[in-house]
DNA sequence: GGTAATACGCGCAAAAGCACGCACATACAC
DNA sequence: GTGTATGTGCGTGCTTTTGCGCGTATTACC
């Protein structure tokens, strides 16, 4: 097997699981634990996984909990993440300018992207942009300050920027989705970007697993009604029939 | 078996197994592997495929390797580095606005940057951004195309953005040095980007190893006295008495 | 809070892979 | 026939990768 191929074997192992220990890669990979080790120092240094203390994480994950070591390996809605991505993926038309919102189902949603001709993708999140470039996709960045906590940017850079911008379509996460409150986020910055980004773009998707219906986080970015929902998993009953909650 | 079409079937192998070891090439075709990785390094500058360590890639999958070259070639003029980037990173003053050009040395320098009060910096490249979030500095980036060989940002978006603003003092690497064809850069873009940040910065540095002076890139970008140059090493002769040439 | 277990990084040596130069062979032009 | 250009195989010395041992750091458990 080709050292490339291993490298590319380890990313695709701790995308999927969220989280592998050096033993268990070593097993997987028919190598020594020294040459896990090499490679995840390689893989951190390129930024595509996040080395920690026993093993490695996806980066989505690295940010919640920088250094906590792998303990809790808890990645439930992972089969449906993967087939809303799957999904929401198909939605890229050729010749199109797409908005990329940041956070963690987004960015899984890049690896699912198809290489269309005349797409051009825009992010607010450097770590977004990142992957997209490394996909060989034409990536443009929104100016602005960065946060560190989420990579995301934001502030006046940002929003004036978007003000140029005009999308054919757009995904977006979201921490809240309720009937009552709409879409909403914790942050209040990252809001004001969701909400702008939003209004200058054609065909609004939101992607989430069903965890995330019901719940509501302290900013508002966008009612209810304004984007068709991608979810996969148990969603509750109350928001199955409604017309623009698509499950996969 | 035409060399030419010996050539195409490499192509096609690696396209369909996504990637393959130079024997396993060489026993499919019947030619020896010198004769093989000639082939590989005839389509690799045709970037027809990547070549890997041990055998070949298509391009997809080649992302790994592929950016390290930044920090492959940090490696190279170490020490001096060292020294530039520490005595550099001593010139940023308290609650000034700074710019933080792309590129291998300036990245450098970020890990030397101190933790002074009122200070942000501002950048046109997304790894050098993330490196300055990571060790808690106030970050803006410009906005722009992302260019995926030097993760630098580009275009109007990225210009109109450093037209906004003015910074107190910033720091550049440059690929060759010259006395009458100034400061060189390869790529035209990326030299607009630089031009444009030097225009509205009052303190201009140039950060470099001594092997870049007499060296001269396609593109210029500003006159070899618009910018201190802060260097290491064996600096021509004609060079070490001027005035803004610093060796340290 | 102390101790055992695990994980880590570093240096070393073997093995695999690599570039480079040289020799030969085939092909083509004059 | 002679000369030149191109392509291929082979040997040599160098580089990269890998596995292993050991001292140190981190984590888990009581």
């Amino acid at each position: 097997m080709l050292a490339e191929d291993r490298l590319n074997a380890i990313v695709s192992m701790v995308q999927q699981a969220g989280s592998v220990t050096v033993p268990e890669l070593a097993e997987a990979l028919g190598v020594t634990p020294s040459t896990i080790r090499r490679d995840l120092q390689t893989l951190d240094r390129a930024h595509r996984i996040a080395k920690v203390h026993g093993g490695a994480t996806s980066l989505e994950r690295a940010h919640v909990t920088r250094d906590l070591t792998i303990s809790e390996r808890s990645d439930l809605h992972n089969d449906d993440k993967e087939r809303i991505c799957a999904r929401a993926a198909a939605l890229v038309e050729p010749d199109s300018f797409v908005y990329i919102d940041s956070g963690s189902t987004t960015l899984r949603l890049i690896e699912h992207l198809p290489h269309l001709d005349g797409v051009t993708y825009v992010t607010d999140s450097v770590l977004h942009a990142q992957h997209l470039a490394l996909r060989g996709m034409r990536t443009v960045v929104l100016g602005g300050e960065l946060k560190p906590e989420t990579e995301a940017l934001v502030g006046p850079d940002a929003l004036a920027t978007l003000d140029r911008y005009n999308f054919n379509c757009g995904f977006w996460g979201s921490n809240g989705i309720a009937a009552e409150q709409g879409f909403t986020t914790p942050d209040i910055e990252e809001a004001q970007v969701k909400r702008i980004s939003m209004r200058h773009t054609a065909k609004r998707f939101v992607i989430s697993d069903a965890s995330k219906f019901g719940m509501v986080a302290p900013v508002k970015f966008a009612d209810f009604r304004d984007a068709t929902i991608i979810t996969a998993g148990e969603v509750p009953a109350k928001y199955q029939s409604m017309d623009n909650v698509t499950t996969v």
